[in-house]
DNA sequence: TGCTTTTTTCATTTTTTTTTGAAAACATTG
DNA sequence: CAATGTTTTCAAAAAAAAATGAAAAAAGCA
C-alpha cells in the first residue's frame, strides 16, 4: 500500500535540494552580474542527471521560452552547458558542464579582458591629451597616468593567469 | 591681448582629459557592478590635484547631492577616497586614493568573500538534504556537491591571495 | 543654546535591465 | 514541399536599480 504522506514528504525534500541549488547558482551568477534566469537554468541543470529540453526547463522554472532561450544562449557562450542528442526526440537537450570554475574562467576571458583592452586604448588617448596640453604636463598628472598604466598591465598579466588556474 | 579662441581650446582640452578619465573609471566600476555615479566621482577626484567638496563634485558632475553623498559613502567603504581638512572651510573635502588596485582588493574582501561564506553554508545545507534523502545518495549528487565544495575552497584561498597581490 | 551650514536619509521618479509572449525563422519528418 | 514541432527574435510589459529632491539629522559656530 502506498503512503501518500510519505511520498509527498519525499517529493518536497527532493525539491528542497533543487531550490537550494538554484539559489546557490543564482547568487553566484549574481556576483558576475548575470541575470537571475541564467543562474536558475544552470542550477537546475547542475543537479539534473538527465539532460533537459528547453521546454522542461521553462516548465520547471516557470519562466518563458524566451527567457529560457536567451539564458541558454548566455550559458552556451560561457561554455557552461553541453548540448546532447536524445534518441527519438528532435528537441535539443542540455546538461551542465559540471566544472563551474570554467565558467568563471570563460567569464574573465569574454567579459573582463575586452574591457581591459579598451581601458588601455583610453589611457593612450589620455596620454595624448596630456602631451598636447601644457597645463597637464605636471608631476601630478603624469604620475596618475603612470599608475593607471601599471594597473592595466598588472591586470592583463594576472587575469589570464587566474583564468588559467580556474580552468584546471 | 588675450586670444579667446585659444583659451576656449585649452579649456575644452582640459575637460577632454577629465571626460576621458571619468569614462575610464565609470567602465572600471561597471565591471565591479558599481553604479555610474560612483565611477564618475572617483574619476573626477582621481585627476583633481586639489581635494573637492561634496558641492564641487555635485556641481561639476551635475548629479544630485543625494547621489553624491551615497557615492562618496560607497567609495569611503572601499577606502577609495580620503577626507581632508581644508582651512577656513567647514565642509569635508575629498581626494582619491590613487592606488586604484586597492579598491579592487577591498572590493574582493567586502563584496565577494562574504558571498563565498554564505555559499559554504548553502552547500552544507545541501549535503544535509542529501543525507536525509535516500534518492539523492547517488554517485551523481555526491560528486556534484563535492565539486562545489572544492570550488568554494579554491575561491577562499585564491581570492584573498589575489586581494593581497593587488594591495602591494 | 539657538542659528546656520552641511550631510544623510529615504519616498518618489527616472532609467536601465530583465522577462514575457507573440510572431518570425528555422528544422524535421512524412 | 507542406505541415508540424522547436527555437529565436524583438517590441512591449514588468521588475530592479539608480538618481532625485525634499525633509530630517548632524555638525560647526557664535
Amino acid at each position: 500500500m502506498r503512503d501518500p504522506e510519505l511520498s509527498t514528504t519525499k517529493l518536497s525534500e527532493q525539491k528542497e535540494l533543487e531550490v537550494e541549488a538554484i539559489d546557490f547558482f543564482v547568487r553566484m551568477m549574481g556576483i558576475l552580474g548575470l541575470p537571475r534566469s541564467v543562474g536558475e537554468i544552470y542550477g537546475l541543470l547542475y543537479f539534473s542527471e538527465v539532460p533537459q529540453s528547453m521546454e522542461d526547463i521553462s516548465t520547471r522554472l516557470k519562466i518563458s521560452m524566451g527567457s529560457t532561450s536567451q539564458g541558454l544562449r548566455t550559458l552556451r557562450s560561457l561554455k557552461a552547458i553541453r548540448t546532447s542528442y536524445i534518441q527519438g526526440d528532435r528537441r535539443d537537450h542540455y546538461s551542465a558542464e559540471s566544472e563551474f570554475r570554467r565558467l568563471f574562467s570563460n567569464f574573465i576571458k569574454e567579459d573582463i579582458l575586452p574591457h581591459l583592452e579598451s581601458a588601455s586604448d583610453r589611457i593612450l588617448r589620455m596620454e595624448d591629451q596630456i602631451a598636447r596640453n601644457v597645463e597637464h604636463q605636471t608631476e601630478f598628472y603624469i604620475t596618475r597616468i603612470e599608475k593607471l598604466k601599471r594597473l592595466t598591465k598588472a591586470g592583463k598579466r594576472l587575469l589570464p593567469a587566474l583564468a588559467g588556474l580556474l580552468k584546471l
